[in-house]
DNA sequence: GTCTATACCCCGATAGAC
DNA sequence: GTCTATCGGGGTATAGAC
């Protein structure tokens, strides 16, 4: 009996997996906001009533792709920021842990590009993301707010500069956040963030063609000096 | 004779116009990737074939909207930039110029978020842009490199760190764009140029949301300290 | 330049048989 | 859990009358 129930939850998981697979090629090709239920059982050969049973509308897959997008990449940074604590025969630099991040990053965003779409591009119109989404959305942040402090208690920061209007703006973020970080940093980390990807957006996007080949020593730079801009110490790239 | 055809014309242009207005809306309701010529014509109280004497298909409709966003981003970048540099009783100093032009652009996608959305978002799936986008997509990017040869030619720049291995992109992209500014400085410029545009899009597609409040400050700080990065002289903002 | 009509597609969601 | 059938929409694009 436990085992037929065990079956049933394999045979429902391995389905789950199938439908957004699919739906994950169709987002490919349509986009998030064309993304259709009916398109999707097409091509599995089902019938779009049967993926009702997976999926309760339309809302609840696209739902279930953010979250599993924002773990994909959450992960690929996570993996790259141990990969670079765990170097040998050295640790490597904070300075270039944060570029090996941030390369991560793009390098996932380079590989899926239409997930990364989903996330970080234009919201979808008449999709509003419940609360599921919050946890994923802040692993890549935590990430760097994780090597940030490495960086602080290993070598101190070079705390930002901090127009003074922002001053309790950025503790109440830090208190937040990271209440062990000056909070001059952790500002300059978030703005650090969101330039981070203003990079990847605009490569992925098309803002840089037929203007910027080299790409990824373009964002290798920028980011090294991203990372020098919210304190950590180190010679800059190049 | 004439006046008919100028009446007719007249008629043709406004018409125009109120079918652009109303996809605008539409724009914002749908996303441009659900934008139809038949929803339009609805709105409008026309049949749907009707428009098609103004709009040879969907993608046409929509690459006037584009190229219509990207002038009006620009315009409202020129303008600011011929503000500050005609303030009295003295112009303002070149960051302040940088901060005022970037300021502007920001205002005026959170005034247009979906036109926004438009040309900085994810792009449109199936839909690829025709070369008619291309002068009006580089007029913002032009204000900001002619700020810096102003500034260049003033006070001269800082010019930038610059890894070795971006030497010669950096200078086949001066002799395309500036020749007359240093390599390194361009490349800053257009690494500055997508940080900034990473900035507004984190706000405007919600990464900020229950995290960052003072988002005009902030966006002034780091916006200050791009101007810094591309070498424009001055004191950083706060 | 606008109209009606049409060909030929698409979609989300549900009811009820099996 | 999957099926057929259905409700009630939506769309691009064209033909041909006026």
């Amino acid at each position: 009996m436990s085992t037929i129930r065990g079956a049933r939850e394999r045979a429902r998981i391995e389905v789950t997996a199938a439908i957004k697979d699919e739906a994950r090629k169709r987002l490919a090709a349509e986009g998030a906001a064309r993304l259709s239920l009916r398109a999707v059982a097409r091509e599995l050969g089902m019938v779009s009533s049967a993926l009702y049973r997976y999926f309760p509308s339309r809302d609840d897959l696209l739902t279930a792709l953010i979250v599993d997008a924002y773990d994909a990449v959450g992960e690929v940074a996570e993996g790259a920021r141990a990969t670079a604590e765990q170097a040998r025969p050295h640790p490597a630099p904070h300075v270039e842990r944060w570029v090996a991040v941030a390369g991560a990053v793009r390098g996932w965003a380079l590989a899926h590009p239409h997930e990364y779409a989903l996330i970080y591009g234009s919201p979808v119109p008449g999709y509003s993301a419940p609360m599921d989404t919050v946890g994923p959305a802040s692993r890549v942040g935590l990430v760097f707010i994780d090597l940030v402090r490495d960086a602080f208690r290993a070598d101190g920061l070079a705390v930002p500069r901090l127009a003074p209007e922002l001053r309790p703006e950025a503790e109440r973020i830090t208190a937040d956040l990271a209440p062990d970080l000056p909070p001059p940093a952790v500002l300059a980390l978030i703005a650090a963030w969101a330039q981070l990807f203003g990079l990847i957006s605009f490569e992925l996007f098309g803002q840089f063609n037929r203007l910027v080949e080299a790409r990824e020593p373009l964002f290798r730079q920028a980011a090294g000096e991203l990372a020098r801009s919210v304190g950590l110490r180190g010679t800059p790239v190049g």
